[in-house]
DNA sequence: GTCTATAGAACGATAGAC
DNA sequence: GTCTATCGTTCTATAGAC
């Protein structure tokens, strides 16, 4: 017997493993990122991880489900936008979002799940409601209530393009010069635009 | 003998049949546009124009080859975007720009290359470089010769952002409001945009 | 010009041994 | 918990008959 408490025992159910789950789920991300969803593959996913095909089926289920497992982290950061952006005066929001937004994708790390939802939202499904669910009905649709303007969704939407778009350009397809300029540089034209959006007549 | 003038027997070389190379490259469109490249299948295309697989190898080469004739015809009209540009005051070109490229998305028959492009270049590097070919070299960088403002192939490509982020989340994810809004009131919105990106200090 | 037939490879998913 | 083995499917591409 090992020196434990007096619980039941072995491991509880639900856990699982060691770190073998995560490993899969950071060589996940990374095929996912890199190649969107229809073109990456279980076997892929497990060599990277180091591990048999089987055992990703083995804790995920189908590809789809390793999918939503893998960009499910992106949700918790886009959450915390909503209070970021609205937190302090309404003249400031564009900025705020903008910031936020590009310190997201400035990142390695969460850069991933987002490269991964855009990459795959655009040719299946499942993905594109991922997208839905994360970009429109999470996020646009609080921050849009709090605009007490007509169009006010629309507005929000709208904003949100302008970021999608050049994300787009920058990250997606990497279109010099947006690639490579100073992310302040760019920051400083987009996010007039996007406060722009949100509040202007 | 058929009754023509008396240059080479039989068909010119090039041109090689009737209608069922139109065929194949409108079935081709059609599903590059639905699917993507990954999810496209040569044999999904011959079963689409009613032909043989083997056909549209034969007439085109490999799939990417297939792709690239497919899209093609995006071309013509995004370099006329240039011209309808830059004809007419700088200050109107924020909206000329906007309804032309509305003007593309909004008809199913050029909607159709768009689509293929753009649910393509996201996942497949030759389709990237086709979407940079289109959008950068082409397009953006003409019409940033015309501004003489400092970072103009920036703040062009800016504007361009903008519309594709606004393509992307109406025509590719279809996120609602803005995928239903009507045409005239997103214009109304993002023209002014797209100037202020191209001229504005 | 259009087709049949097939080579050769990769895929998702499962059953079951250890 | 992890792996081997494998089934059934689908794919690109080519060779060659008609």
């Amino acid at each position: 017997m090992t020196g434990v408490t007096s619980r039941k025992r072995g491991r509880p159910p639900g856990t699982e493993s060691s770190d073998t789950r995560d490993r899969i789920l950071t060589a996940a991300r990374e095929e996912f990122s890199e190649r969107g969803y229809e073109k990456t593959s279980v076997r892929g996913i497990a060599k990277a991880a180091g591990v048999d095909s089987a055992l990703v089926h083995h804790y995920f289920g189908t590809k789809e489900q390793v999918f939503e497992a893998a960009v499910e982290v992106a949700f918790s950061p886009a959450l915390k936008m909503r209070d970021v952006v609205l937190e302090g005066p309404i003249e400031g929001a564009g900025e705020r979002m903008t910031r936020f937004v590009f310190g997201l994708w400035e990142n390695p790390v969460t850069r991933k799940p987002l490269l991964a939802i855009i990459r795959s939202a655009v040719n299946n499904e499942a993905a594109a409601a991922v997208f839905r669910r994360l970009v429109a009905t999470q996020l646009m649709r609080r921050i849009a209530d709090e605009l007490d303007t007509p169009d006010a969704e629309l507005r929000a939407e709208l904003a949100a393009a302008q970021l999608v778009g050049v994300a787009m350009m920058r990250y997606v397809i990497r279109i010099e010069p947006v690639a490579s300029a100073d992310v302040e540089l760019i920051i400083a034209r987009v996010a007039p635009v996007v406060q722009g959006h949100l509040t202007n007549p």
